[in-house]
DNA sequence: TTGTAGGCGTTATCAG
DNA sequence: CTGATAACGCCTACAA
């Protein structure tokens, strides 16, 4: 491997100029710069990484820790994954993926190696370890998803709890006044899945406030789950005549099939918006009116604020964005006069 | 951070005991090793990656090319990306992600910087130019699939020949002799994936060595086309008993229920087998028979392959892992007398 | 505008 | 069994 020796002695150089010319950290005369560029690129030279980070302050290297729950959407969970690692090398850095269940030790092993500049860390619990050790060891981190306490952290998250409040008022705003909310397995409310229940709180705190009767079901994956939802949620409001749901894809897709097995046409009969998901039904059979989670969007921003914590000054918040509705067609309008969904 | 001259200093012995003690590359007494173990501990040092990487001889690192194309299964492609991972820390190597399209670019400039020891390549199709960078510039390195050409190559993969043939032998065994095939939608093929050319000839040429009917479609995804794929299938072939998936989960679940829609009942009318495919259908409405692509297997395999590659003396190769039929209840048994499909 | 020299923290070689 | 010490390749003052 050619070393910025090599391209030195080649270009009649020394070797700092070589540095300052390929880094642009300082002036170098054009015709000098230009002819190390072009020794450079014909001995095919590369900084050695190990070098780079012993000399320099950077690695430009992040960490993400990605562990993967046996709730979690495979396919959401790469949208992130892919969201972080191209943003991270759009500005220089390359990605370091983990994903054991060593996740706290990976972080902690990866940072104090100065390995990595900082840390994006996903899937984010109400207690998660993960958080203590980001606070207790003063690592530069940002977290997608928030733990209960984030004191001292920097989080980015979709505003789940205005999306829920979009929802609602979407809905409200075409007439519906009975809405049901089909949301998470039981178990990840219980494992403290933070937007979750920001979520569901404030959908049963906004409904409440606009007078609008509303329910929850938790329903279990799959299609008995999806089918039990919907039957419940007819039992518990005989005049329901909107859902909204915050489910996985499998739930979400199961719940529309549901709907049509039972012979409950959406938008005629029920209307339907899935929130907070990042999966796309403009394809589907059905396609639903969603407020997405934008896991580039999260991904890219998270990345952003990380690298201004490594490279400038930027003090630890929590941002949450601002949830967009996307209508297709899965909402229709209700007159005052309407009755029950089913005949 | 503490360094080595740190717990050196502590412990009362030089550095390059300290580096002995710690890396076990030479003897060290046993109570000085306790010792400096403590001294680190309680210091919380961790040798520095950059330095490691400079002084040594390996980085302990591995970077995995996983461009996601537009008709990549982004489950599966998941699911190679944890196999991968967790096998390469398990060996003690951290895993650099490279998701860009600047795959190439990114192998050549992680890989010349000395940041990765090796390169595990994924979604290889037919000229693909990461196998001419490898192959050029000598770089350790597997990939997950094969290109048409290999000479020189580290590649692991499914033997989709023998997947085909499987699939076949079974679904002759069980008295079927009219068997469709449905694949790829046609621009994969004609991207040149390679596992897909080979489970489709050896498809063809099987069945015709065991003289039987056969057929093959290579539907868009969703519903429509597999819709279309089975009308296909059953004009192409009036006696049609049994097909054989080669397909994306979407294209496979679309086309079973695209059966249940036209009325044609799994088993009883028509024999399923999935081939190939890394995705779960044994919870499924229709558990299907598969013959599965384990992700997890090959990942774990290719970073085996790799590592040996990096640390031992391994030579180039192909190795193809032997498929496995996992029956779940998707075809049954022909009498001979058996006539069409469809009544 | 360019060159010189010291140091980053570790590993590895070679004396002791 | 242990301790000096020379690389490793680059960055960055500082000097010219």
């Amino acid at each position: 491997m050619a070393t910025i020796t090599d391209v030195a002695r080649v270009a009649g150089v020394s070797i700092s100029t070589v540095s300052a010319a390929l880094s642009g950290k300082r002036h170098v005369a054009l015709d000098t710069r230009q002819r190390i560029e072009a020794v450079a690129r014909s001995l095919g030279y590369h900084p050695n990484a190990g070098a780079r980070m012993l000399a320099g302050t950077r690695a430009q290297m992040i960490a993400l820790s990605a562990p993967l729950h046996a709730d979690t959407s495979t396919p959401a969970h790469m949208r992130f994954v892919l969201g972080v690692t191209t943003a991270a090398r759009t500005a220089g850095y390359d990605t370091l993926l983990l994903v054991q269940d060593e996740a706290a030790e990976g972080l902690e092993r990866v940072s104090a190696s100065a390995l990595a500049d900082g840390l994006v860390v996903m899937d984010v619990d109400a207690a998660d370890r993960r958080a203590d050790l980001v606070r207790r060891q003063g690592r530069r981190a940002v977290f997608i998803g928030m733990p209960d306490d984030t004191d001292g952290l920097t989080c980015v998250d979709l505003d789940f709890a205005q999306a829920a409040e979009l929802c609602l008022d979407r809905l409200v705003a075409a007439g519906h006044r009975c809405i049901g909310l089909v949301g998470q397995p039981q178990v990840t409310y219980e494992r403290g899945v933070n937007y979750a229940r920001r979520f569901r709180d404030a959908f049963v705190a906004h409904a409440a406030a606009l007078g609008v009767l509303c329910e929850v079901v938790t329903p279990e994956p799959g299609r008995a789950g999806a089918e039990a939802a919907l039957r419940r949620l007819q039992l518990l409001l005989p005049d329901l005549t909107a859902v909204v749901l915050n489910a996985s894809e499998r739930t979400t897709r199961a719940f529309v099939r549901a709907c049509g097995a039972a012979g409950v046409r959406v938008p005629e009969d029920l209307s339907i918006v899935s929130a907070g998901a990042s999966f796309d039904t403009s394809e589907d059979e059905v396609p639903l009116d969603t407020v997405p989670l934008p896991a580039d969007t999260l991904g890219a921003r998270a990345v952003a604020l990380l690298v201004a914590q490594i490279e400038g000054e930027a003090g630890p918040g929590v941002e949450l964005l601002a949830p967009q509705y996307v209508a297709r067609g899965s909402v229709a309008a209700r007159t005052p006069a309407a009755g029950a969904a089913q005949d």
